[in-house]
RNA sequence: GCUCGAAUGGUGGAAUCGGUAGACACGAAGGACUUAAAAUCCUUUGGCAUUUAAACGCCGUGCGGGUUCAAGUCCCGCUUCGAGUACCA
């Protein structure tokens, strides 16, 4: 009887589920190994070949980590909040819990189809009260948290509280969002409402009054990271700025340590990098500029402190709160113009439309160090969320500043030795300084004539420190995250209002769940759908839920009628699935220490400044106030690349039903069409499929090459308008999980985003079957015999076991694939069938193809799962050749080979080599200089 | 624009420290078995030239240089493609 994936498969999937043979407990006598899968969001779509791929390569390396006798924690779960399921819901009415569970429920039957060792009984769904309980309680940690500056760490708002009223502002350095200046006296004298409010200053998790990313289609803020273009991520619609009040993650406190920690994890150095732009770390300095008839001082940063004798004028942002002070009455007209059109602007009319625009506000600044009198523009090429929204400009040395200087006809001074701005600015930060100070200001106290760029940069810094005229600092890019979402399918605040101010919830009366509303739409009044809530306000006396209808604003309080962002519920997953059903903690002491924090992640690169900024930042969090006791939670990260689609086509003649195969399109006027990629084998089009696929190809005629219907092809993405998505289901039906795995990993390297292309799944299934056959005969007689094992045979395993030791932990899985083909070719053609052999393939290839493996480990008389197996070591004994071939060449070419025992001397090597006779043939007989023997069989010759 | 990465047969891809390309697989061609099909097995398969044949020779890893006994791999200068990011002062 021939290889019977489909029973085999089916089997033992019920097998394990039965024995719960994938079920994992603390176990203090083994080493932990913990490996993630970035969860899925269930999306309606269910599951295409593009999806398990980062699933089989982490189930490989955790089977592998078992079999090594690690304690592997491989779990699997649901980041089921998200934006399909509510826009569903308003389109049906269908409420997002039913058509979560559905989709949860479909993936659930696919992923179990491909064989995974996931540990079910820890899953988790974000939209789980039991789960985001936990991500509400870290919300209120982090509303009475501050983060302190000396100490690098976060500190509870009490102890803030207590500064305030003893000492005032001054003695505090924490991050804040604007720098205040508060004395105790002050503070103690504020009312409840003003303290509250003063507050929101330094807490981690604080309601702030920003400019924010509002999508007006989709009715809600995004994220930056959920910003692309100028047009949202999902849905590609139109974004613009709106000022609104939205709770906010003080994500920018933790920029320095989210870059350190940077440096002690295993990720590629790409990745790496691209968090470190996103955190954008620069470091400059703060200078104070007077303006000319005002006792108005404002601050500007500038990483080119270097380049302050070359400031022709200075801009201020169109948001800046200076614009008003500084606007003249002359003036006022003009400015107002031009702030009312950048209002009406866009981010991404800003963004297509990058013509200098600006408007001069009559001020002038004098420049610090020369005296020199500077006109004060304002332009929106200067963004008042960075730096300090305003700018000394030098056009010299800044291309944006150049386009401005060169628009409005402003000076351009330049700095460094034989540069040429005539016709663009000089960038670099490289050259000798001169004109630094020309010589009207040659008297003034500071000069760096003759100094490099860097010199200059650290003079200059030193100078402005010494003499009060600003400071150095170190400014970020990266941002604080916007916490609010105007929608119903997220995790509500634990927050109710009294009077305006915001307080938390008791921790023990969490969680709070989303209440039921009869539309998800926004209200009338514009309020988000929780709006729709009838019981939805907080009685703070009994500490319950209550009746909207009820509030008084004494004992009964409205509640946030905002909810969480996607990222809330996704960023200390982790740490939840270490302890997925405590009802007293995110995660018990215990088990946080005992699996500390994710070894191996694998997901996709798109989250690479969305998800794993945040949940870095969210974990370094809880590891500040001690709920975790890792800093960093993904030690290693692997980055799946996408399967892409690879569509077919077939040729139509125009203005007729019939279809010309690919190689004679030439002859005739065609369109190509889409076809289903599944009626579709090796480029060959299953002709009687395609007749029956739709009514009006029911009597297409075609256009053969010999006999065949060559289809086009082009790699497209994967979806359904181009006919190229491939279900999982479908290849598990027709070759077997185990077949699917294999393929996907020896498709080509993990990390490479590649098409998805059936062509090649022949040879992984023929290999599965002569694994077969080297068990069980034509007529299903187990054919394993129990000899011993000759040198070549164990030779062969030997090596095909080191290969597979060696390339699993570097994820090099297509070569180890290749490994197995190989030594299977080899042991087929030794016509090996010894259970010495045997059994050590079958522990090795089981982490590829755990069916089949079990099947055949069955069959070898084992009664334990073959999962509880012990990977076999290698010895290096059995590698090793008697005679080695050493390769002769001379001038870099391969001449001809000798062979020598294995154990030759260098010296014996090349006194053969000297009295060979090919070596006079090959070398003209000209006499021999040097011989160079490397290690790797190669005898070099000079002469 | 900036940052990072890639480029190898008809195709996907191997080549770990620079070690003498093209592993493995697909596809293709030919053959064996078979009434036939499926399945299985065997042979050939980068290009060019030469030869009855075996063998050998030359050229070959996007392009142009360089270092080296030896370069797909290292260095310099380009081309093309991909990813990220974008007025961050």
């Amino acid at each position: 009887m021939a290889y019977n994936f489909n029973e085999i498969e089916k089997k033992w999937q019920q097998r394990w589920k039965d024995n719960n043979t994938y079920r994992i407990t603390e176990d203090n006598s083994k080493e932990k190994y913990y490996v993630l899968n970035m969860f899925p969001y269930p999306s309606g779509a269910g599951l295409h070949v593009g999806h398990p791929l980062g699933y089989i390569a982490s189930d490989i390396f955790a089977r592998f980590k078992r079999l090594q006798g690690y304690n592997v924690l491989n779990p699997m779960g649901y980041d089921a909040y998200g934006l399909p399921a509510e826009q569903y819901a308003i389109q049906t009415g269908q409420h997002p819990a039913i058509t979560t569970e559905q989709n949860t429920k479909r993936y659930r039957e696919q992923l179990d189809k491909i064989g995974f060792s996931f540990d079910w009984s820890r899953e988790i769904k974000t939209c789980d009260p039991e789960y985001y309980h936990w991500t509400q309680w870290a919300f209120i940690k982090m509303f009475n948290h501050y983060y302190d500056n000396e100490t690098k760490c976060c500190k509870p708002i009490a102890e803030l509280v207590e500064k305030l009223s003893k000492e005032g502002s001054a003695s505090i350095n924490a991050a804040c969002s604007e720098e205040l200046d508060i004395t105790a006296e002050e503070w103690n004298k504020m009312s409840e409402k003003e303290q509250q409010d003063t507050l929101m200053n330094w807490r981690i998790a604080f309601l702030s009054e920003t400019m924010v990313n509002w999508c007006p289609k989709l009715g809600t803020v995004l994220a930056n990271d959920e910003v692309i273009d100028g047009v949202s991520e999902r849905g590609g619609y139109p974004v613009i700025q709106k000022k609104m009040k939205q709770w906010c993650l003080r994500v920018s406190a933790y920029s320095q340590r989210l870059l350190d920690g940077l440096d002690r994890i295993n990720w590629t150095e790409s990745l790496k990098e691209t968090q470190r732009n996103w955190i954008g770390r620069s470091e400059g300095t703060e200078m104070q500029f007077k303006v000319k008839d005002s006792d108005i001082e404002f601050t500007i940063f500038t990483t080119r402190a270097d380049t302050i004798f070359g400031v022709t004028f200075m801009v201020l942002a169109p948001e800046s709160e200076l614009v008003e002070k500084l606007t003249t009455v002359q003036q006022k007209n003009d400015v107002d113009a031009y702030l009312d059109r950048t209002k009406k602007r866009t981010e991404r009319e800003r963004m297509i439309d990058r013509n200098v625009t600006g408007v001069f506000t009559g001020s002038y600044a004098i420049n610090p160090i020369t005296g020199e009198e500077i006109p004060v523009w304002i332009s929106d090429y200067v963004l008042s969320g960075y730096g300090t929204g305003a700018i000394m400009a030098v056009p010299a040395h800044d291309s944006r500043d150049y386009a401005f200087a060169k628009h409005f006809g402003i000076e351009i001074r330049p700095l460094i030795e034989g540069c040429d701005v005539s016709e663009e600015s000089f960038d670099a930060k490289e050259g000798i300084m001169t004109n630094s100070p020309t010589k009207a200001f040659a008297n003034c106290k500071l000069n760096l004539n003759g100094l490099t760029v860097k010199e200059a940069i650290a003079k200059t810094k030193e100078f402005v420190t010494s003499n009060k005229l600003g400071r150095v600092k170190v400014n970020y890019r990266l941002r604080d995250a916007i916490f609010s979402r105007q929608r119903y399918w997220g995790e509500p605040f634990p927050i109710y209002y009294k009077n305006g101010t915001p307080y938390t919830i008791p921790e023990e009366c969490l969680p709070l769940e989303l209440p039921e509303v009869e539309k998800f739409l926004p209200t009338e009044s514009g309020e988000p759908p929780l709006g729709h809530a009838k019981v939805w306000a907080w009685n703070t006396e009994k500490n319950c839920i209550a009746n909207k209808t009820d509030i008084d604003n004494v004992t009964i309080f409205p509640l946030e009628l905002n909810t969480m962002p996607g990222f809330a519920g996704s960023s200390a997953y982790y740490l939840r699935y270490m302890d997925p059903r405590n009802h007293n903690a995110l995660v018990s002491k215990e088990a946080d220490k005992y699996w500390q924090n994710v070894d191996l992640y694998v997901g996709g690169t798109e989250h690479a400044t969305g998800h794993l900024i945040y949940s870095r930042f969210w974990n370094m969090f809880l590891y500040d106030i001690g709920a975790s006791v890792k800093e960093e939670p993904f030690q290693k990260l692997v980055n799946q690349g996408m399967i892409q689609g690879r569509s077919n086509f077939v040729y139509r003649i125009k203005e007729s039903n019939k279809f010309v195969s690919l190689n004679l399109i030439k002859d005739y006027d065609v369109t190509p069409l889409h076809v289903d990629v599944n009626i579709v084998s090796n480029d060959i089009l299953d002709t009687e499929a395609f007749r029956n696929l739709r009514p009006e190809y029911k009597d297409a005629e075609f256009i053969l090459e010999d006999g065949k219907y060559v289809c086009g092809w082009a790699i497209e993405k994967m979806s359904k308008s181009m006919h190229n998505v491939v279900n999982p289901d479908v290849i598990v039906d027709k070759y077997g999980a185990d077949t699917l795995r294999m393929y996907e990993m020896f498709l080509g390297p993990i990390e490479q985003s590649k098409p998805w292309d059936t062509n090649g799944i022949d040879g992984c299934h023929r290999f599965l079957r002569k694994i077969w056959n080297m068990f069980f005969d034509k007529d299903d007689n187990f054919i394993v015999k129990d000899d011993a094992p000759t040198k070549e045979e164990l030779k062969s395993i030997h090596k095909l076991i080191k290969k597979a030791t060696e390339d699993i932990p570097s994820f090099s899985y297509n070569t180890t694939v290749s490994a197995f083909m190989i030594c299977a070719n080899e042991l087929s053609s030794l016509k090996c069938n010894k259970r010495a052999i045997l059994e050590q393939f079958i522990i090795v290839l089981a982490p590829f193809a755990p069916h089949v493996c079990e099947e055949l480990w069955e069959s070898l008389g084992h009664t334990t799962s073959v999962c509880d197996a012990q990977w076999p070591l290698y010895n290096e004994d059995y590698l090793k050749e008697d005679t080695i071939k050493y390769t002769i060449s001379f001038n870099g070419k391969a001449r001809f080979t000798l062979e020598f025992a294995a154990d030759a001397t260098n010296q014996e090597i090349e006194k053969c080599v000297l009295e060979n006779e090919n070596s006079k043939k090959y070398i003209d007989g000209k006499p021999i200089k040097k011989v160079i023997i490397v290690p790797k069989k190669i005898v070099n010759v000079v002469i």
